[in-house]
DNA sequence: TTGCTAATGCAAATCATTCTCAATAAGAAG
DNA sequence: CTTCTTATTGAGAATGATTTGCATTAGCAA
């Protein structure tokens, strides 16, 4: 217990960060989560372990974490941001205007996309998001099925 | 003056809803900006037409220009939205993190994103969002050539 | 022209996010 | 293990964007 806990001190060393319990929780919630957690839900999670942990501290934790490459922000819905800690490459959203559901996919298409951007503009692309909207399958049925709508 | 004026109001009413003049004036300049204005750029431009308009008409207005179609919102910085009147075909954004420039492009590529999901998912796409952002040319040359800090 | 009701302007209200500041605690140094 | 420096925290006020309530105005169908 003494030798691997360190592992995520070191990253925040190497960023010239202090590791805190608040943090460690923080990051640990959205890692264990499969949601695209927003700063209220993140902050509720939190709570149950430390709960005096501030919103303000979710915020702040938040900025960090995604400066440090930790976690990704994303606007999925209209208005506020989601968050996701990052695990593997880089993968894109599709959100069900029905009902709500993201399904977060893969390809390589994208990355084609930045190549063809790099050599056309000269630019160098860092991030990417890709946001897709429209109608899941079970969705797609309820509309062509009856007009019955039970679904919020 | 008498035949082409209804156009827009024929669209408006299609969509049971009223055309006014401050409902024009807003699609009238999204229209004629190049940029991608937010609401409150909007609000300036508009009363440079009409002194009295309202902010509050103007997000109204952009809710419902955006529900008709008419009009795209972007979260292209980190903040706040920024709107686009619907011109052509789809089109998407990157965004330089240097100088904050943004430029338009369009790739078929995201036609087959959009393919490859349908088939894999069987999700109905309707709506696509990339954005990617890194740095444009300029602010790369900037960064390379010496340290001098010329630009916020 | 009339009447119904959507749309407007204004100001107050919300919502998400950031900031201020005194108190606390991480981590480097001794 | 104690000390010191200063980044981080919690609480709440502050900010900025967007929305809403309400009385008034004005589209547009008849």
């Amino acid at each position: 217990m003494s030798e691997s806990n360190d592992r995520l001190r070191d990253v925040f060393r190497a960023a010239g960060r202090r590791l805190t319990p608040q943090r460690r929780l923080i990051l640990e919630v959205l890692e264990e989560s499969d949601e695209h957690l927003d700063a209220e839900a993140l902050h509720d999670q939190a709570k149950i372990h430390d709960p005096d942990i501030s919103l303000a501290t979710v915020y702040r934790t938040l900025a960090v974490l995604k400066e440090m490459g930790l976690v990704e922000e994303h606007h999925l819905g209209e208005d506020h941001s989601h968050y996701e800690a990052v695990r593997d490459g880089p993968h894109y959203h599709f959100t069900c205007l029905g009902c709500g559901k993201v399904i977060e996919f893969d390809t390589p298409l994208i990355a084609q996309v930045k190549q063809e951007l790099s050599e056309r503009e000269g630019v160098r692309v860092i991030g990417a998001h890709l946001h897709l909207s429209g109608y899941c399958a079970q969705c797609q049925a309820k509309k062509a099925g009856g007009q019955g709508s039970n679904e919020e």
